[in-house]
DNA sequence: GCTTTTCCTTGACAACTGTCCAAGATTCTT
DNA sequence: AAGAATCTTGGACAGTTGTCAAGGAAAAGC
């Protein structure tokens, strides 16, 4: 009886759980796009309830506070982005062909999900000043580096040779590029972008013995 | 006679300028403290003012509004920051001492600037929002490529070859390890700074043929 | 259908923001 | 030394911020 009563219970509970969290999460998406938008100095969370469909009190029902709510947002934002290009390194079979779909993917992300970008490095960068988000981004960069990482070593071992860096060292490479390349993606240069495009094949090379 | 007074008007009024403008550099050097310190997000004329000997109030008689005052302490950032190699490179008489010297100059300033590096990362990130910071955030960024690009092209010089690639990827590169070093300086662990210390040489060597 | 629990809105709060201004303090001119 | 120009202060302003709590709306449980 009471084991009934407990699983009954228990099934209650974990709905609720469920349809707690799924609120969350349908928060959390909101609040990314707001601060894509937007920028981390300038959201504030009367914009984010005006993103989402609820006003600005609930925000404090479901999170503690707001960095719970942009913490929680930031882990959305890791959802979308670390396994993109997973499945261009799962059909590739030869070098070339990796090669030519990961610079493709590679700039067809930075115009297509470029606000969600921008709001990465400016939230890596508030790391730089505010330690609570530190463990979140450190984890999240470790994420990049090893989706990076995946590329390249795959890369190297099609053409039948090896990485020349280490795995932080060819992630920095790329990410540096990906960064400027967004920065002139929109401020509006396309020849800039255009440019880096023609180059990214080479220095994919030089990144392999 | 009108002669007479216009160049003593002249002497008058120039005397004013100057030190009209040697108050505003003082208040822009309080501002990029300021930032350094605290990050774009959280700084306020207020709190400027008090990294300054002046109170708020003062801050609207030499400058227009806050994006002013902040503009021209990016200026002052970088009248600091892009001759930082040169010497090195004019003092270099064989590769391995300015590969040697680059380095070292590289993570001294890493740690000895390092406040000020994450704002000058901070503010080239709020141009991917605030797009009245951009022209600013471009021509640093530019001079700070050619700053490299001096230390590089030098480097193929004395080894009798040529850079591997272009001044942007070049730049991006170098700059990409800077900012993920100065992310772990900041976060403490300095075993992965000297990591990347101990790999830099190799990638400098790779942005030469 | 009624009660209890969960969910959400609304408005209030204190603190903080950029901006402006009146009035005092300081410096310069004559 | 007196008057004028310049500089600086500190307070007021309107708007925004994160936070919270009282109470209504909706859903769930029985």
């Amino acid at each position: 009886m009471t084991q009934v009563a407990d699983s009954k219970q228990d099934r209650i509970a974990r709905r609720q759980v469920d349809k707690f969290e799924a609120r969350r999460t349908e928060l959390a998406v909101a609040t990314l796009h707001t601060l894509a938008e937007l920028g981390y100095a300038r959201t504030s969370l009367r914009e984010i309830a005006q993103n989402s469909e609820f006003s600005h009190g609930v925000l404090h029902y479901y999170f503690a506070d707001k960095r719970d709510l942009i913490t929680e947002a930031v882990r959305q934002y890791e959802a979308v982005c670390v396994t993109r290009y997973d499945e261009v390194v799962a059909r590739a079979t030869s070098p070339g062909q990796l090669r030519d779909e990961f610079v493709a993917m590679f700039f067809d992300t930075l115009s297509e999900d470029a606000t969600l970008h921008r709001l990465w490095y400016d939230l890596r960068n508030q790391s730089l000043f505010d330690s609570s988000f530190r463990a979140d981004v450190l984890e999240i960069d470790s994420h990049r580096e090893a989706m990076v990482w995946r590329v390249i070593s795959r890369y190297a071992e099609l053409r039948d040779t090896e990485p020349a860096t280490s795995p932080a060292t060819t992630y920095v490479t790329l990410d540096g590029i990906f960064q400027r390349a967004l920065l002139h993606h929109l401020t509006d240069r396309p020849e800039t972008v255009a440019e880096m495009r023609g180059e990214l094949p080479g220095v994919i090379d030089l990144l392999v013995r």
